[in-house]
DNA sequence: CTTGACTCTGACACCGTGTCAGACTGTATA
DNA sequence: TATACAGTCTGACACGGTGTCAGAGTCAAG
């Protein structure tokens, strides 16, 4: 019979850590007094709370400890709980070391530039779209900006008089495999509502489909004139480099905001390329 | 400017997220409506709260990141908090990973004798302690008990003569390097008050000083008779191998309760022993 | 004007643990 | 025996990041 300090010390748990397991049912004092409330261990009980300390030890949640260590618990079912929780395990370590690399590419990044890098490059979801699209030659990198005005106006026009509703900010996606200046194979899109049943376009040149989307779509964001673009796409790479991806499929980007002379806001664009495991 | 869901759905991120953010002044809205309370959102914001999300990632909490992306932080410090970062994920690592060596430990044990192994082992620190104690060699095994008996029963009978208070159960340390059924080097001992102030013992026999303490002691609790104390030291064995320890110093046998023929309870034995990595 | 989709605020919940306040209780010393 | 101090009780709040709900108000399309 001991008092409740004596028995958390012998266990090296809190109080009240004794009282929590008390009030869950986990491990009842061998008595309480009647009058004072006062608890009293015995050091018989000893071997159940090491139990439960070992198994929340081994990442268990307070209510799993108490399944396993209720009698009604088939081997079976106690064998399921841990090969379930060793997965879990796993996962959580393994996110832990992609942390951990994350962590000491950023931390490279820092001491060579000596501050935080321009750029943030996040990794996100895409999810599958309905566009309407040209895709077509380009000649050269220095007709993008006209053309895409063009053929973005017309894509604009044209979902107009479909009745079709736009989903979205326009964006163009690069299907080159490689980094070029001419002949540069480009889409340019329109996402609408998934929804609209779909019309098949008039012209030759617009087409309708559904654009797959992608688990992993590395992400960055450019803010300001379009002339300093390279800048966010040198990020990108870099930052797929040093994080152990790999480029998975055609570049896009994604115009959110065109930017306004009058009130002098800049334009806002999106770069994502799907990337995997390298 | 853009709606609250629409930024949300740009960003990946969820509303409450965005009301949380905005409310910890890590990210405001460009403009919130006066009348209505709505908040309104630009993609230029997009960069600062793909930071924000980054940093979170990374294993920042979300004050952290808000100082992070204080303007008013130097460089140095910045390289600071993200060391510091990678030593925390690093040691979360290790943490995860000696979690999961026990659990497929655990999970192996299981599946042969399909059922939660009998014994509990569990490491712990033993603070230092002062100790009355009488050194000597048993002969055989097979007299430890009345040679416990009669020792414990002398310096019991010398710490109340003494004015010494006794600070918790008996104890026997076998400092035999290896396991041995013959000419035993046993210390029996009673811990006392720290506080006491040294006396020199009388008799020749009897001796007090401090026991080190250890920062890692591997403890299992043996409930029941004596007799079959060999099967907690097995499992104290096996557990210290098949966790990649490394037996450090020797073994303590600790007698919690000595049982009662009475109202028939057993005696409650604590093995300890001192470990260290492999 | 109605309807349905958005948005707002404020609250509660999760979980394991520390800590605090205020009331009792147990023990030891003056 | 009176008093002081140490131990214990209960009940509450806090942490942090996120989901969810209720109830009230708002927006946009028909």
């Amino acid at each position: 019979m001991l008092k409740i300090s004596d028995f958390s010390k012998l266990a090296q748990i809190s109080i009240r850590m004794l009282h929590y397991y008390d009030q869950l049912d986990l491990l009842k004092p061998i008595q309480i007094d009647r009058f004072t409330g006062y608890r009293y261990y015995s050091v018989s009980q000893l071997p159940r709370l090491n139990r439960i300390i070992a198994l929340k030890d081994l990442g268990f949640s307070l209510e799993q400890v108490s399944k396993l260590l209720d009698d009604e618990l088939t081997p079976e079912q106690m064998r399921g709980m841990f090969k379930l929780k060793k997965a879990e395990v796993e996962q959580q370590v393994e996110l832990e070391q992609v942390r951990l690399r994350r962590l000491e590419a950023r931390l490279r990044q820092i001491e060579q530039e000596d501050s935080m890098p321009e750029y943030e490059v996040v990794l996100k979801r895409v999810a599958a779209q309905q566009i309407v699209a040209i895709r077509e030659n380009i000649p050269s990198i220095s007709e993008i900006g006209q053309q895409c005005q063009v053929r973005f106006n017309e894509l604009f026009g044209w979902i107009g008089q479909a009745g079709l509703t736009h989903a979205g900010p326009p964006f163009v996606i690069y299907y080159n495999p490689e980094y070029t200046e001419k002949n540069l194979d480009a889409e340019m899109a329109m996402p609408v509502e998934a929804s609209s049943k779909v019309k098949p376009p008039q012209g030759a040149a617009i087409i309708m489909h559904e654009l797959a989307g992608s688990e992993a779509m590395a992400s960055v964001v450019h803010n300001g004139s379009y002339e300093t673009i390279n800048l966010a796409y040198a990020a990108l790479g870099h930052w797929v480099e040093n994080n152990s991806y790999q480029i998975s499929g055609p570049f896009r980007e994604i115009y959110l905001s065109m930017g306004d002379a009058q009130d002098g806001t800049l334009p806002v664009t999106e770069l994502q390329v799907p990337v995997g495991k390298a």
